[in-house]
DNA sequence: ACGATACGATCCGGTTCCGTATCGAAACTC
DNA sequence: GAGTTTCGATACGGAACCGGATCGTATCGT
């Protein structure tokens, strides 16, 4: 995607080269615009350009349009995957929880919202938005068959319903505020252990 | 908002009565927009109105802009009350789980999700939000109440944590399908008994 | 110094939408 | 029938944005 990164040192092209800042600014003002609340389509190049202080050829001579442009903007978002300890499962589904809809980069929490329209309308974005959590996905993943091995967690379970069990509830609540009485430092663990114990009386 | 039901039989105005037809036609329309695909603001009068079979000045006699129309149409879109049989925990929680994101109106389920930037941004979407679901979270409250007050369910149960782990999975799962291979019509089931067993071995 | 390219800035033609205005026809009251 | 109001249709001025083009300048290799 858009050959910005001129890392082929090889043979270096004639003219002057573009500006890194420039490819940072660009993308540093269409996250900044999303995560104020602009929605995508909301979103113009030419406010793109005006905020990061670049004209609008510089954003057309790297992208051949908006779409090309938020899908490496979003990029941007993914940051560093947790880690879980490895010592206790219930501890490590409470680190992974905590992380859903939390990222690094603060952003991420005001931005993820916009595309949800968009996930449900174009295969194209599903599919980006798939591979940026997958790799969270999986770690959790990991997590609930090394609690089954270990003989932590059912045998019978079923992995992905239970991965929906831990993560829609807090998706939800980040995405949609939809218990404001909530603490959301709390929650994960109350997820976690509401799913590991159950709420059938015994 | 907006007296389009002039049911005030009392002095009949003179002149031409506004089409019921009309109101009709441009709540379908706009409701139909949306479910097609349209994004509230990529939503325009010009093409409602268009859609309607309708002049746009019929429109702006009716609504003073596309906010108080979009909140009228949106609230079409509530429908009847799901209604627990009440002899089951189990049973009642699986037909209000599988209620959940999923009303009368086969629209519902594609506009839905349009509305979660907007819920975010703006404190009036919010709460029209809110307003919408609250009484089928009701519902749920209180089938949770009576199982506790039964003995089915744990006397120290946390209601609101409750409502999120039961109600979170669906609605990602409807809103984002997330996981594509989870089958929606038992989806119900499996996140109400995962819920109420845990997933702890024992 | 020179060619090549990128830079920010600005302008242009085209499109879309808003909100209002106006038209002749139609529908209703008195 | 006169008067009033709404009807669908159409047009308008203004605004926003797109995508491209061009301008004069800046920065690189040779």
């Amino acid at each position: 995607m858009s050959d910005m990164t001129s890392t082929a040192d090889a043979p270096r092209s004639p003219g002057r080269p573009r500006s890194v800042r420039a490819d940072e600014a660009i993308i540093e003002a269409t996250l900044d615009l999303l995560a104020e609340g602009s929605t995508i389509e909301a979103l113009s190049i030419e406010a793109i350009a005006s905020r990061a202080g670049v004209g609008k050829a510089t954003i057309y001579r790297r992208w051949p349009g908006k779409d090309a442009l938020l899908l490496d903007a979003l990029r941007r978002l993914k940051g560093i995957l947790p880690q879980p300890a490895g010592h206790s499962v219930r501890d490590d589904l409470v680190l992974l929880v905590g992380a859903v809809g939390h990222n690094i980069d603060p952003r991420a929490v005001k931005i993820m919202p916009c595309l949800v329209p968009e996930v449900n309308r174009s295969p194209d974005h599903f599919q980006l938005y798939q591979n940026i959590i997958e790799p969270r996905r999986q770690l959790m993943r990991d997590v609930l068959r090394r609690g089954i091995r270990t003989g932590e967690l059912r045998a019978d379970l079923d992995v992905e319903v239970t991965m929906a069990l831990l993560t829609g509830p807090m998706l939800v609540q980040r995405m949609l505020r939809w218990h404001p009485e909530l603490d959301d430092r709390i929650l994960p663990e109350r997820i976690v252990d509401g799913v590991l114990e159950g709420i059938r009386a015994r």
